[in-house]
RNA sequence: GGGUCGGUACCCAAGUGGCCAACGGGGGCAGACUGUAAAUCUGCUGGCUCAGCCUUCGAAGGUUCGAAUCCUUCCCGGCCCA
């Protein structure tokens, strides 16, 4: 989705690039067959490209969704209705999540103790899927982790220890615990973690090769978009390694199909050629049939992957990235992206998805769906009592003067906000180099860039702008004798206290 | 292994002995305008003890008064050949 697009297609509602842009959009009814050339040339056909046929509803138009009815029933319908499909790799996908209860799984880097937004897409998919009544399993790779997907990726991918791979886990799967429910009292639709490289590390390369490389062809391989983007990039190649990463993935669907009777498997669209390969896998190696399912791959303008505030990646835990921080990311949604972003992470009705739409476009500067979001996603995440503190935080500093609060509602509102403690020695004398405090508070990079945004006015103490590169702080910038309130720009703040 | 082209700041990409902390574009940040949005306009975008100084152009050496630019070796990548 590049912005020019956007600008271009103005008229339209913004669903209708998005889903015309993505070249493969087939969704389309009949054509496959049992042939596994003429499916791969139908998703090639030029008809397919050319006229994408969307079998969503769209997003964002407001009024009743011609899908109304149907969605009201079917977890196909919500999943259309909420744009989440990009692609589905046969329609009898439909039929199987609506009618009986299957396992679904969802590949993940375990790279981290902690999970953040940018995964949240697919595991609030899965918990669609749970509570349709069937088992998700989120498989972390602590296998390919040490491999690394060749698809769109720039650098090579941290090794992770053994010990690590541990923490990572446990930290992930008390994470998993608030928002899938993995207890057995949800009897078959018990949510899982598994680890691929339990069944990954032990496979000898030799059995490997005869088991799994036997089935696939190198021409089939390079094929694959993420392979072939790589091969035609003049500056770049891609390694034996990464080559293999697809063979991994495709062997981890076929463990997980054995193990579990897992059927399908969900991922960004940037994973279809990946999880496609497993699907013919377990199809040669079973002969049984398991499905693709990948929704729309969220990006930010610049194209980097979604879920990144400027300081970083939105972490769910909350010592990583407070629930005020995470508030703040969602109620800055721009317009032209909240419909959407109501739809893929919130579990909110159409009806009132729509009421949102509605609102939106008629009254855009009250932000209704931005909060809407902001706390909906909030609440799944840190749970009802954080969710109204950042609500009440971010109240107090974007609509009231921080100068006049009270000290319990200023600790109140920066509870969740940065913080840092200083000595109030520092304020003797000539007091406090502003520029100090904001790098020290790593508001800004450095000193330089400091006295810039001093120049420049991007500089408040206490909400009140201070412009001289040489500023100070004293005894006089306190607040209720102890704190300083500083803040970068529109929105980044700080307190300081001083003891 | 041979040939060849290349490795410049967050990304792309100019520069081919002094005028280079390094053109331009993207991204990012800030300001104006707004609605904590978008678009638009303006400024900033290596660091510091900031009229100056220090560290950067794959790495290490060398030539030179002076190098991102020339030489040597090495490392990494593309393409072609074996």
């Amino acid at each position: 989705m590049r912005r020019s697009t956007t600008r271009r297609d103005a008229a339209r509602p913004s669903w209708w690039c998005a889903a015309t842009v993505r070249r493969t959009w087939h969704f389309t009814p009949s054509s496959r067959t049992k042939s596994p050339s003429h499916w791969r040339d139908h998703s090639r056909s030029v008809s397919c490209r050319r006229e994408a046929r969307c079998w969503t509803a769209p997003p964002f138009a407001p009024g009743p969704s011609p899908w109304h009815a149907l969605a009201m029933l079917k977890i196909s319908g919500d999943l259309a209705f909420r744009g989440l499909v990009h692609q589905a790799s046969d329609d009898a996908l439909w039929t199987l999540l609506d009618s009986g209860s299957t396992t679904a799984y969802i590949g993940m880097d375990p790279t981290s103790d902690s999970l953040h937004v940018g995964n949240l897409l697919g595991i609030i998919t899965l918990r669609r899927l749970q509570e349709a009544g069937h088992r998700p399993i989120l498989l972390a790779g602590g296998g390919t982790g040490l491999i690394g997907d060749p698809g769109g990726k720039a650098d090579e991918r941290p090794l992770l220890s053994v010990e690590q791979l541990a923490a990572n886990l446990e930290g992930i799967r008390a994470q998993l615990e608030g928002l899938l429910d993995l207890s057995p009292a949800a009897g078959e639709a018990q949510g899982l973690l598994v680890d691929n490289s339990e069944w990954l590390c032990s496979y000898g390369f030799i059995d490997f090769l005869r088991d799994i490389g036997k089935h696939f062809t190198v021409n089939q391989m390079i094929g694959k978009e993420s392979v072939r983007t790589r091969l035609e990039r003049p500056d770049q190649g891609i390694s034996y390694t990464e080559f293999s990463y697809m063979l991994l993935q495709a062997y981890d669907y076929l463990y997980l199909h054995d193990a579990y009777g897992c059927r399908v498997q969900l991922g960004g669209s940037d994973q279809w050629g990946n999880i496609t390969m497993g699907l013919e896998l377990i199809r040669k190696v079973r002969g049984s049939e398991a499905f693709a399912l990948t929704y729309p791959l969220l990006l930010r303008a610049d194209g980097t992957k979604y879920g990144k505030s400027e300081s970083g990646a939105v972490w769910l835990d909350p010592a990583k990235s407070s629930p005020y921080e995470m508030y703040q990311f969602f109620v800055r949604s721009p317009d032209d992206e909240v419909g959407r972003l109501l739809r893929y992470f919130t579990f909110l009705s159409q009806d009132e998805i729509e009421a949102l739409d509605l609102e939106i476009a008629e009254r855009p500067g009250h932000r209704r769906a931005q909060q809407a979001l902001a706390r909906s996603v909030c609440t799944f995440v840190h749970g009802e009592t954080e969710t109204e503190r950042a609500i009440a935080a971010s109240k107090a500093l974007y609509s009231e003067d921080v100068a006049r609060l009270d000290e319990a509602l200023l600790l109140e509102v920066f509870a969740d906000a940065p913080s840092s403690k200083l000595a109030r020695s520092c304020l003797d004398a000539e007091g406090f180099a502003l520029v100090d405090a904001l790098v020290s508070t790593g508001l800004v990079a450095s000193k330089t860039a400091a006295r810039a945004a001093l120049v420049q006015g991007g500089v408040y103490v206490n909400n009140r702008r201070r412009s001289e590169p040489d500023a100070h702080l004293g005894r006089d910038d306190l607040l209720v004798d102890r704190y300083v309130v500083l803040r970068r720009g529109r929105r980044d703040y700080h307190l300081l206290r001083f003891e």
